[in-house]
DNA sequence: CCGTGTTACTGTATCGATCCAGAAGACTGA
DNA sequence: TCAGTCTTCTGGATCGATACAGTAACACGG
């Protein structure tokens, strides 16, 4: 059988409390004593508090959930993403904590909403999930800290980190308009309900289901509408996966129907990568032919020479276990608003004039 | 007060075991009750069973726990890991199991065994740490199902997934010596005790604390012997990680004294990338001047037209989950050896005539 | 020698569920 | 009609620890 406390304690004669406290509280007995007892525990390999009913008498568990917008094996593969990871898992280790990966992917709502009851936690971390996924409610439910990465929804008690993405898109549209640009298009990515990549009809921004891409797309219409484009001339595809892949197909739907964008703008970079792909395909050339921007500066970008949005995903998820593992005091301090600056480069430029081509 | 079965039960009137009923086996009351019982559990705020309490009472956790050599931030940006990490997820979704990432990493010795300790899992898998790890001994004493991927050790009751290192290198040797490469020099990298890229002399392949890299020498050394290069005749560069500038550091040092080797291998990729790296820096074209191998073949290896040796990380991730979670009956079944093979591309050709340059 | 602390350890209640033996009632078949 | 089975629900034991109040022993100042 496997030993537990009871078994030490009973073999070195003392009482179950003083075993755990020879692991947990070094303080509450004498150092030859506390020695004795690890010595015992070693030899009948006994491996220590077990962590479920520590976990269960403490009320902590020492990791914290992190809930994601895709399948986790598809999450692995997107830079943007794991970046963020990387940004979260520093943050985990400096508190000793572990980090619970929530595979939402392929479960139907009833999974995930069991996945997400199931999870032993201290909180989650809810990445890029698109508004009313069906796991939301469970999370909530569940009362354990929240911080929302990339996106808000309508929880008071749930914490924030992100940019201020329309802002940013505000100044990447008016970089465009000033380039000249008037024919515009624009690719997000619409959640995996089997929506097919396709040039769809757009009423506004707020019928996106992704916050992030929504406010960017705001940011957009603003500046454009600032300079005399309005929401009507605006084109539209909608990716089925933030993939570059998807990005591509998309673009190809809006490259090869007349009358062709001078420019087009992806609510991400994998999008926007996917776009050059689809330029690179016909022979286009990005910046002047067509100008593309992304979002977001992952290292592809600066290779690929992509105008985009520059944040820190990695800081991001940093803050992000930050706000989960030590709780700022203040009501304000657990919004966190991160710098974000539009960079220019070589697939950005004068919009061609009209019929050079 | 968060509610608890207790609470549920009370208000209407039944038993706690019920309303346990209710969640975790449908079949055991009637439908109009459990729907009673649901519809009162949500009205009060219940979110469902606790999970921990539920694992305690259970014995199980519905979370396997993943040992990585690197840190979790560096893990996430390495490809093989990655891709490993993916298939691990795959079938981690498939069996409605969470992943708990231990971050290692930063961690002295006895946070790490203590991180081990307290990890609620239902089993571990072991991915890449260097022998004689600290927290390896503590994974033993848990006396929980383990799977070593791409490592082996003394622990018989632990279950394996990898390729035939040995086998892979020697085809690659025997690739090289069929190349006339007299003058080969290897490059591999150590645990992050401090050490700091630079040549080491290397009494064997047995003074290597990874299994891969120990096995890979190996593989090579025997091809390499069969065509009548001793061991002694080798050169040797340490790099401080399995990362594609510690490669490209490790490169410059065997470059840039004479005589310079006519190939360089590497246990790994991201190692042989770097190396690619070092020879771009220096106008030195791989494949003609310096022929490069590398190990994995990771999707940068395609690109970049590296000779390497082919396996799946991704189907060695599914495996290892596989194991875990659904371990099969006979003994030998639990050691997996997937296939691998040598892919050559650019990056070998015919050992330069000597002083042809 | 008493009162007050301090140190070192014990014992019981508790965390929140699941398991399992068993009871009560309904149903079945001979 | 009555034993036997099925269905539905109950109650107590249990998973393996930690918290906390309490006790005993010893020290120390006055």
């Amino acid at each position: 059988m496997r030993p537990t406390l009871q078994t030490v304690a009973d073999e070195l004669g003392v009482s179950r409390s003083t075993v755990s406290n020879a692991y947990s509280r070094p303080d509450q007995l004498s150092a030859e004593l506390r020695e004795k007892v690890l010595e015992t525990a070693r030899r009948l390999g006994y491996p220590g508090p077990h962590p479920t009913a520590r976990s269960l008498r403490r009320g902590t568990t020492g990791a914290i959930g992190v809930l994601l917008n895709a399948a986790v094996s598809v999450a692995f593969t997107d830079p943007y993403t794991v970046q963020f990871m990387s940004g979260l898992a520093a943050a985990a280790e400096r508190h000793e904590t572990g980090l619970l990966l929530v595979p939402l992917s392929g479960s139907d709502d009833e999974t995930a909403v069991r996945l997400v009851q199931d999870a032993s936690v201290d909180g989650f971390c809810v990445y890029g999930l698109p508004d009313g996924h069906r796991s939301l409610d469970a999370v909530r439910a569940r009362r354990l800290p929240i911080v929302n990465a990339d996106r808000r929804d309508d929880d008071p008690d749930a914490m924030f980190v992100g940019i201020d993405d329309a802002a940013a898109a505000r100044t990447a549209g008016a970089h465009l308009a000033g380039l000249g640009h008037r024919r515009i298009a624009a690719i997000f990515a619409l959640p995996a309900s089997g929506r097919p990549t396709g040039p769809v009809s757009l009423a506004g921004p707020d019928d996106l289901p992704y916050h992030f891409s929504r406010e960017r797309l705001r940011g957009y219409r603003d500046a454009l509408a600032e300079a005399g484009v309005g929401w009507a001339e605006l084109a539209f595809a909608g990716a089925a996966s933030y993939t570059r892949a998807d990005g591509a197909a998309a673009a190809a739907l809006l490259l090869d129907r007349p009358p062709r964008p001078t420019a087009i703008v992806a609510v991400n970079d994998m999008l926007a990568l996917g776009v050059l792909d689809a330029l690179a395909e016909r022979g286009l050339r990005p910046g002047h032919d067509i100008s593309v921007i992304g979002f977001d500066d992952v290292p592809e970008a600066a290779t690929a020479g992509l105008t985009t949005v520059r944040h820190s995903a990695r800081e991001m998820g940093r803050v992000a276990g930050g706000l989960l593992l030590d709780p700022p005091a203040g009501r304000a301090a657990r919004d966190v608003v991160l710098p974000a600056e539009l960079v220019v480069r070589a697939s950005t430029g004068p919009a061609p004039t009209e019929g050079a081509r």
